[in-house]
DNA sequence: TGCGATATACTCATTGAGTGAGTATATCGC
DNA sequence: GCGATATACTCACTCAATGAGTATATCGCA
């Protein structure tokens, strides 16, 4: 347990179908131009290949997030225009509450993805959503703190890797601060 | 292209395959034992579940890095024993003398255990291996540099996602600078 | 004496990540 | 009228990762 890939921390697996839902949101659309959408709006966030983004597009229509309906189209082949459903919208909004996980990609990837869709769809929410992320790295750099004091002397590499995972959280924070001015968000968190 | 979680920047995928395959350098042996070493070896490097690692070393074997032979108890129930093979050992040995990856997950997990295996195997090498890895760190650190100024005005999510990884690249360049002094690695390359 | 925890040594089923190539049509510039 | 590019997908494959299951042996302890 405790440990870098560990891509889970609470919930489910950490991937691009969430952030595909959340394109979804803004209404029905088909799979290439939510590739395109994707790739051009967090393109440098995520990386999501074209075959990719059907392949879990197909997994959001069989567990029910989405519909799919078949659109002729006369000249161009036709397209299957994808609508959310209310348990996808649903599943969207939680993930958008929630904190997120405590290893520095899912942090660059997850925070950054609520972060964008907060600010779309929900942009008083942005605040709590940064405290939360916030209360989240400090636990985990207590944690890290405290697995580097409990490491016995000769894991040389273990103590490596647990150093620079601790010096990565605490760059996030200062990455954060940024983000809290540039963003204008405010919070009622001691500091 | 270039981003994050596209986990192979040149070469195969990264997993702790080819670590295992290091422990097997050591001598044969089966995959319980080989789980347990790397867990206490690399525990905070890598994570690896058992299952996962049976899984690998099945792998190994598949691909003709290892062979396997039933060996019998009489108490405890047979066990696999695993010694590498020629051909394992000339990808283990092509492994450790390469540059890896330049993303700051691939840097943590690849480059400590090239660390590992040289000062294990090759600690002539080392300073060698440092070097490569030097290198690659400012490349990346270039490349990044070079999308940043590229990058449209608007694209803020992309910027920060960018800016993130930047930081996180020169924050890798301080932590390698203490395991130069650490490892007492000597390199003749311009600083 | 015997009970449960722990260690040894694996197997299996399942879900999902990710790539790369292939398919087919339409439009646009030259 | 030719080739590049855009539209809109599909398919086959390999690998990652989890979690549960199986079976035996040993050791402490009450």
């Amino acid at each position: 347990m405790s440990i870098s890939q560990a891509k889970n921390q609470h919930s489910g697996t950490i991937s691009p179908e969430i952030a595909l839902l959340g394109f979804l949101m803004a209404g029905p659309c088909h799979g290439y131009d939510l590739h395109q959408r994707f790739v051009i709006e967090l393109g440098n966030v995520w990386h999501l290949s074209q075959s990719q983004a059907y392949a879990i597009l197909k997994r959001l229509e069989n567990k029910g997030d989405a519909f799919a309906r078949l659109v002729e189209q006369d000249k161009l082949p036709a397209r299957q225009m994808l609508r959310i459903s209310a348990a996808g919208r649903q599943r969207f909004m939680n993930w958008l509450a929630k904190g997120c996980g405590s290893n520095a990609r899912s942090i660059r990837l997850e925070f950054l993805t609520r972060l964008y869709f907060s600010n779309l769809y929900t942009p008083d929410n942005t605040g709590q959503i940064y405290s939360a992320q916030s209360i989240e790295i400090k636990n985990s750099i207590n944690r890290l703190e405290n697995m580097m004091t409990h490491l016995p002397p000769d894991q040389a590499y273990n103590r490596l890797s647990l150093d620079l995972r601790l010096r990565q959280m605490k760059l996030i924070q200062e990455w954060m601060e940024e983000i809290k001015t540039q963003f204008n968000i405010t919070t009622e968190e001691t500091p």
